[in-house]
DNA sequence: TTCATAGTTCGATGCTAATCGAAGCATTGA
DNA sequence: TCAATGCTTCGATTAGCATCGAACTATGAA
C-alpha cells in the first residue's frame, strides 16, 4: 500500500465529462443550482444528482439549501487551481473541444477565474503590478509591497476589509491559456470588482468572459504601465 | 458541446490508482522502466503495458527505448504541478493512504519534486531566498534578482549553463504538504544538485525522500537565514 | 544458435459507473 | 388544500475499463 495523498480519488472525481462541465462552470465563482448544473452538464436531473452527491462526498463542491433549491459552489481555490492546471495540460496535449466562434479568443483574453481576472489581461495585470513593484514574492507566493498597499488605497480598495477575511490577500494562480500566472486572492478579486465598479469591464452573462470597454481597456493599460 | 480544454480526459488519465502510482513515482524525476512501473503500481506487466499505452497516447509520459528496456518519464513540469495540486486537495479532503512508519513525516520534511527540493525544507528555501531578496516576482512567477545572481555564482552554480537550457530559471511550484510554494525551474534543480554535491543531503534510494545530514541541515538553515 | 528476459498483444472475465424512466419527498405558490 | 416545481431515490440497462493467463515479439547474453 502506497502512503500519501490518494490523488486517483480526486482525479477520478474530476475525470468525468459531466462533472468536469459542472466544475468548469462553477469556476465563475457563482453558486449554481442543481438544475442549472444539470443543464450545463447536458445530463438529466437524476444523473446530475448522482454526480453532485459524489462531488459533495469528495468535498469538491459545497452545497447550500435555499427553499427547494440547492446551490453549489466549489469547496476552495485549490479546486480552481487544479482545474486551471488540468486545462493547461489538456491545451498542451491537444485535448480540446473546439467550436468555431468568437468566444474562445475572448475566453483567452479576459475571463473570470473563480473571482479574479484571468486570461491574457489577467497575466498582464500580474506582470504590470510586479514591474511597478506593487507586489513581490513571499512564502505564500506573492504579497503586496508597501508601495502596493498605497496603490490599493488610492485605487479605492478597502485593504482592512480584505484583511478581515480568512484568505490570503495575494495568491498566484497558473493561467492555462497564457501558461503564466495571474493574481488570485482577495486582493485579486477586489481589483476585478473595482474594474466592474469603474465601468471598465463587465461580465458577459452565462459565461466566464469578462469584456472590457475600449476606454476601460485603455485605463487598464495605463494602470499597469503608466 | 462545450468549448475549451477537455479536462475530463486528462483527469481520467490520472484517476486510476495504478496510473496514479506510476506518475507519483515518476515525480522523482528519474526515468523508470515498464517493469519497475508495474511493480510500483502493483499490477502485472500486461496491465502496466495497457496503462502506459494510455498515458503515452495522452502525452502524460514520454517513452524512450534502450535495448529491450522501455524507460518512461513525465512529459513536462505541468504534470508534476497537476499531481502536486491534486495531492494538496487529497490531503485537505482527507483522502490519504496512511501507513504507520517514519516515511510519511520524512516525505513532508524534504523530498524531490521532479528535480528540485519540495517539502517543508523546500518551502523554507523559497521563503529564505525571498526574504533575502534573492528572488522576486515577475510574470513567470519568480525570477532571480541581481543579488540573487551574485549569490548563485558565489554558491557555485553555473547560471550561464542554466540559461542555455530551454526552461525557466525559476518557477513556483505548489507544495501539497506545506500548502505553500517551493522553488522549481532549472535554478531550483541546480540548488538541490549543489546540496548533494556539498554533501548536505542525499537521496534515499527507491524513494523521493531527501535526507539532510545534521551538519548539512545546519548549513542549509544558515544559508537561508544568515 | 539457443536460451533468457523485457515487454506487448490477444481474448476472456468481471466489475464499476453512468445513464434515465418511474416514483417519491420537500417546498412554494395559487 | 391542492397543484406545480425542484430535487432525490430506486431499479434496470448498458457500456467501458481494469485485470490477467496465454502466447507472441524483440533484444541481449551465453
Amino acid at each position: 500500500m502506497k502512503e500519501g495523498p490518494d490523488i486517483a480519488r480526486v482525479a477520478a472525481l474530476l475525470g468525468d465529462p459531466a462533472r468536469a462541465n459542472m466544475l468548469t462552470v462553477l469556476m465563475s465563482g457563482r453558486a449554481l443550482t442543481a438544475a442549472e448544473l444539470a443543464q450545463e452538464a447536458g445530463v438529466t436531473p437524476q444523473t446530475a444528482s448522482s454526480h453532485l452527491a459524489k462531488l459533495e462526498s469528495g468535498q469538491i463542491v459545497v452545497p447550500r439549501k435555499q427553499g427547494r433549491h440547492r446551490y453549489f459552489t466549489l469547496s476552495g481555490p485549490d479546486i480552481v487551481e487544479a482545474l486551471e492546471v488540468l486545462m493547461g495540460i489538456a491545451n498542451r496535449v491537444g485535448h480540446n473541444r473546439v467550436r468555431t466562434g468568437p468566444k474562445y479568443p475572448e475566453l483567452r483574453k479576459a475571463r473570470v477565474c473563480y473571482d479574479h481576472l484571468a486570461g491574457d489581461m489577467g497575466v498582464a495585470l500580474f506582470d504590470g503590478l510586479a514591474k511597478r513593484k506593487l507586489i513581490a514574492s513571499d512564502v505564500n507566493g506573492v504579497a503586496l509591497t508597501p508601495a502596493g498597499i498605497d496603490f490599493a488605497t488610492m485605487f479605492g480598495i478597502d485593504l482592512d476589509g480584505l484583511r478581515a477575511k480568512r484568505r490570503p490577500l495575494c495568491r498566484e494562480c497558473l493561467d492555462w491559456s497564457a501558461r503564466q500566472s495571474h493574481l488570485a486572492g482577495s486582493f485579486g478579486a477586489a481589483l476585478l470588482d473595482r474594474f466592474y465598479d469603474l465601468g471598465w469591464a463587465r461580465r458577459v452573462p452565462e459565461s466566464r468572459i469578462v469584456r472590457f470597454s475600449d476606454t476601460g481597456e485603455k485605463s487598464f493599460r495605463d494602470l499597469i504601465n503608466p
